[in-house]
DNA sequence: AATTTTTATATCGTTCACGATGCAAATATA
DNA sequence: TATATTTGCATCGTGAACGATATAAAAATT
């Protein structure tokens, strides 16, 4: 009997998992401001970079416009940011932060420290962690690259 | 300016990114039988262990039985598993592995071994998962409690 | 300048995820 | 044995993800 298929031997459902599992932890951070953690994810982006099309934010999440269009009318809803057409390309829709939006980010200055604490355990230490972020940062580049050739 | 709020120094994301970016490796390998990742999880699960009610089936997965319920049942109406109740207990829907189900095993048998290999790079080699398999279990481990304790 | 191609975004349909809630069967308690 | 509580599963609503497709503006080509 080939372990080929045990669940336990498995790398994509322990990502899948961990991801499912620390995006519960941020949710009782998140929920109090109305907030999902994709939406969070979108937050981060401006905060770093405020004034940017669509397409720019998308390929900094790395998802598909179709995902993240939905995701900031919600945003735009709430009053978290506005989507004014672009002036140089008639084509973009430039993203901009609210006051509100901007405001967040100190309601939610907690919130990395609070997440992070949580996760760390026994393997997962200060010391380690910059293994783990190159070990996935390379399965990232590595999952981009075949992904984009199957495409072809 | 601190680096907390930065994209690059989060740990979720990675795990997001990551998750995302495999799912969407086996997505070719799978949707040539129709199915999807994580009606694959449910087979994986009972491969391993046929005739299970349904949550035992979520538990395995960590999941909700109101995510697992509507997944077993579209997996039922394409024939791979049949849901009938339990005779010691009436309350439970016991999932069984039709004949296709059975038989997809061998139709996927390449599977683990084909994305396995898309994933390995300079950093995670054969060498290198059982640490990264240990961190994340851990991880996995940690927030399995910590989540449970939020909701007390 | 007219046509083709590419690019940026949006719309649609399907499938998860999951919080909240409902219901009936099983179990525990009075 | 009647009542209360717990358990197993299902239903509902919302928000991602994402493949497929549409549309209009911009860029490239003829």
């Amino acid at each position: 009997m080939d372990g080929r298929f045990k669940l336990d031997n498995q790398l994509c459902f322990r990502l899948y998992t961990a991801s499912r599992l620390i995006t519960q932890a941020y949710h009782p951070l998140l929920s109090q401001y109305g907030l999902t953690y994709p939406q969070y994810l979108v937050l981060l982006v401006l905060w770093e970079k405020d004034s940017q099309p669509v397409n720019d934010i998308a390929k900094r999440l790395m998802l598909e416009t179709n995902t993240v269009t939905p995701l900031l009318k919600r945003m735009e809803a709430e009053g978290i940011l506005t989507r004014t057409q672009g002036k140089t390309d008639a084509r973009q829709m430039i993203v901009k932060l609210t006051r509100k939006g901007r405001e967040l980010q100190d309601k939610l200055s907690e919130v990395p420290e609070t997440v992070g604490s949580s996760v760390l355990c026994e393997s997962v230490t200060a010391e380690t962690v910059p293994t783990l972020f190159r070990m996935l940062d390379d399965i990232i580049e590595q999952l981009k690259h075949h992904n984009n050739e199957s495409n072809c």
